[in-house]
DNA sequence: TATGACATGTAATCTGTTACATGATTAG
DNA sequence: CTAATCATGTAACAGATTACATGTCATA
């Protein structure tokens, strides 16, 4: 019940480290040479993330000494810590998740399917393509509403906000049909 | 040179005062009750922020006592806060700009032509133009290096960032050809 | 008379940023 | 021998979230 909450930098280690246990620093390099730059990759950030996440039991440390180095730590998800980022996951789209911003439904998607499989990305797909009908017709609502009052540059930027959200729900069509296509292979073989 | 530097809801609030002065109150309602809800409408995050504003010198309370209602402080900007504001605007938009989001980016640019003239928007459009070039050819250069290895919604996840780049990048001519259209309307008339 | 809108604020807590500290190994 | 890379951590600070506290006025 009243666990405390994860924030997205939890679960980006997470969804990192389940496939694949890694240490502190090998993290920090995934954040910082691809394109998830949107998380930091400070130490101050990573490491009391990652211990956090080990005192509620949803990763475990293990620490190799000898190995050359400086003595690492290796941190892989515990069935628990499995269980949460399915949860995270599963979670239905609200409005304020697309109000928050995309980034963290992308990486819900980007992490889904191997941690949770290919039926629970269909499902989140559904379930932002629901969101996003209700999301796209409310700022078309406010833009038919409000545009005329604005600057240029004003009502520019609010139409690129319309759009970006028509072309991420366009997405949704796309990133459904392609889960479609790979399940009629899929079922042609089997 | 060591100023404080202040935090993008600092900006926001900035940005919505020049215009038009407006209590906390008139502001936490902007924030919620329009597309601006990426900002939070909180109490314990507006009035300590106006503070930090009003301290800085770049915003003036005034009281407005008796007036019917329980006393309210109206907020204006300052000549130091619109000197400020318009710094921010001017900035050019450097990578890290791009991969910390587009939010921030959207708010300088729907402010620029209201508080430092449709020249500002324009400077500001071709340095998001010119970062936004190179920003979409490094995420096509990761995707075309990785895409091979990421499971089925990683990869979808990956494409909807190089789409939605891509197509960020294409709504700044759009933007641009607006811009060069009024100007034409503009030295027709005058 | 109780609810909801108006209106401002504070306190506890959590997280992230920045900067610093430590220390081993390898490449030049 | 010095710099870079590997590798982990802490401390000070700033800012946001949440919840609470306060108080007025209108209306149902």
């Amino acid at each position: 019940m009243g666990q405390p909450k994860i924030p997205s930098l939890g679960y980006a280690l997470l969804g990192l480290l389940q496939p694949k246990p890694a240490s502190g620093y090998d993290l920090r390099k995934i954040f910082s040479s691809t394109s998830m730059k949107t998380y930091s990759d400070s130490p101050g950030a990573i490491y009391p993330a990652l211990s956090r996440l080990e005192q509620l039991g949803l990763v475990r440390g293990t620490i190799q000494e000898g190995a050359g180095l400086r003595r690492r730590q290796v941190f892989r998800v515990t069935a628990k810590g499995l269980a949460e980022l399915k949860k995270w996951i599963a979670k239905p789209i609200t409005p304020q998740d697309l109000t928050r911003g995309d980034k963290e439904i992308m990486l819900r998607f980007a992490f889904s399917e191997t941690a949770a499989g290919a039926a629970a990305s269909v499902e989140l797909l559904m379930s932002l393509q629901t969101a996003l009908k209700a999301h796209v017709a409310s700022l078309q609502k406010e833009y038919e509403a409000s545009h005329r009052f604005m600057p240029t540059s004003g009502r520019l930027a609010f139409e690129s906000g319309v759009r970006g959200a028509e072309y991420f729900l366009q997405w949704t069509e796309y990133a459904l049909a392609t889960y479609e296509k790979e399940a009629r292979k899929k079922g042609r073989v089997s």
